[in-house]
DNA sequence: TAAACTATGCTTAGGTA
DNA sequence: TTACCTAAGCATAGTTT
């Protein structure tokens, strides 16, 4: 008894397949969990059963990771035509072609706000004024957080986008494996990562209680 | 020596984490892999490493099962008609003026800074700091006036986003892991690859020879 | 239809190369 | 990073409840 040795072919007998599915689609979802947890890895994983039943599993979620593999990585396989390629190629294009302008309008900033500090030093004669710190620290902590609300967005306006153009997506033939990281010439850009967020314990009850969505 | 059990929680030492990053991710692949050949589940995993690199793997391809997953049933020409016409006008509107709001914004924090800066200039030499309080407070203010508004657009945004997959999802009775939902969707042709770097030996005739990864 | 049960087969942590 | 080694922890096929 106990446990046999199987072939990795299909299993021709239904209820045994679908016993299978049922186990092994357990076991690998909590496989992914685990990994998501241990490496702090983003992870989406959707399965459709033989019966056409969706399952998914996610971190931080399954839209996420798809988004952020779709969006930093267009250069994967046909996709479904020309046109879809196309006009998705031009709204990526045009996003990263916003975000820089952005970015580089809030670096000017950034930059204007050092020469605005070293000003201010020189007319001190070079000896910092009680506030001269908590100015200038106050104001780049803030504009950097101005900056980062600027990539936030950004990444939600291309999430945005991609999720628009799924619409005009036909299935591809092709998979990956592996690939270049997320935002293939801009480094960062679109990508999405929630690194901090820690997961609650999986290991007590068992609760997939992170990530997975709706 | 031999195996040691582990607590499932993120792994400290970065080294160590990377290569359980490898090891684990070639594992829920095989068992994803196993699963669908196993089940003839159709599956679609994505992976990015905690260096931010992309895997993925798909039977029949990432694409086609998120796609599935997203549109549901895809039945009835799932990539448009009319109503999706309409919301992708009303996106791209929604987009562009979010664009504009934003770019308004960074109009205006250099136009503060331009006047930080003129008043930096008269007072040079006169009462020292005397705008120190008012240069502060102000810059606190209106940066927090930006964070609100940088708040409301991302808001704006994922609410759009949300509301679109929604309607994606919401034609498709979906069952989602671990809690119900429930997807009804066609049991998909299986596209035939093979993938040579990474397993070189995987047990039988059959190898990856049904086809994953690329 | 869904657990529970076991005996194995399989995966993998830790170490080494 | 990848490959190999060992042994213990885990997953699970086949069966029973």
């Amino acid at each position: 008894m106990g446990r046999q040795k199987i072939e990795i072919k299909r299993i021709q007998n239904e209820e045994a397949r679908q016993v299978c599915f049922s186990k092994r689609r357990t076991g690998l979802f909590k496989k992914a969990s685990e990994l998501s947890i241990l490496c702090g890895a983003e992870i989406g994983v959707v399965v459709f059963s033989p019966a056409g039943k969706a399952f998914s599993f996610g971190h931080p979620s399954v839209d996420v990771v798809f988004d952020r593999f779709l969006t930093g990585n267009p250069h994967h396989g046909s996709s479904g035509g020309p046109a879809a390629e196309s006009r998705r190629g031009a709204v990526v294009r045009e996003l990263n072609r916003q975000y820089m302008e952005l970015h580089g309008l809030v670096d000017a900033e950034r930059k204007r706000r050092d020469a605005l500090e070293e000003a201010m030093k020189g007319e001190q004669g070079g000896r910092p004024c009680w506030w001269d710190n908590n100015v200038d620290s106050l104001g780049l902590e803030e504009l950097e957080e101005y900056e980062k609300k600027l990539l936030e967005l950004r990444n939600n306006v291309a999430k945005t986008a991609d999720q628009l153009l799924h619409e005009a997506l036909v299935r591809k033939q092709q998979q990956q494996y592996p690939m270049g990281g997320g935002a293939v010439g801009l480094p960062g850009a679109f990508a999405i990562k929630n690194e901090e967020a820690m997961h609650p314990s999986f290991g007590g009850g068992l609760s997939f209680g992170h990530g997975f969505f709706r």
